[in-house]
DNA sequence: TTTATATTTGAGTAGTTGTTCAAATATAAG
DNA sequence: CTTATATTTGAACAACTACTCAAATATAAA
């Protein structure tokens, strides 16, 4: 991969992904997310957390491409929306616990 | 990778190393570590980033245990601390680019 | 429709962050 | 020692961010 082929709009869309990732709350969420899917409610219980936060942040994952959503009668369920999320918390936890 | 195993601590770390690539200038630091260690002088001259704010960024690049670096002469030489960046920006890169 | 539950949204705010600028430190050469 | 080059450091400041709170919207049940 060599750099010439990095164009400076690859740099700014690795930094979105990398920003989107960079909150313990965003993060907690994606990590339970690994398991299924969610309501957000759900995830504000698991969490301690108010549900507006939640929200606000799974907008933000959602505008980065890292969930998706579906609904389901009053319930809003999410997801995680690729393989890549779970490829770098994999390879970020390696890191970390060196 | 279930849950279960994934401390509080872990989060925090996951959230710094997400955190320490986050930022435009810092990651267009280690793409271009990627090829090889270089001196701060001359990652200022390739980015048009001054050289004060490249030792910033570089010094939070080497507390999140992402570089290292070695001194010679007048000169000091940064490089890549292990291969997780690498993966790392490899997957995030065929994320961004769908 | 009215009521209740689930989620989203916008404003406000305290805390964080990246840069610039000036000063300090480090090493080498004269 | 003095001078020059390379790097680091701290303060100050503007920009950004994550949360709270209140209000709005959405769907389902009575």
């Amino acid at each position: 991969m060599p750099k010439e082929s990095v164009t400076s709009e690859d740099i700014q869309g690795l930094a979105d992904l990398f920003r989107h990732a960079a909150d313990p709350t965003r993060l907690s969420i994606l990590l339970m997310l690994l398991e299924g899917e969610l309501c957000v409610c759900a995830i504000a219980d698991n969490l301690s957390v108010s549900v507006s936060a939640v929200s606000h942040q799974l907008r933000i994952l959602r505008s980065g491409g890292l969930v998706a959503r579906r609904r389901q009668g009053r319930h809003v369920y999410y997801s995680l929306a690729d393989g890549h999320v779970k490829v770098l918390i994999s390879v970020g936890l390696e890191h970390v616990r060196e």
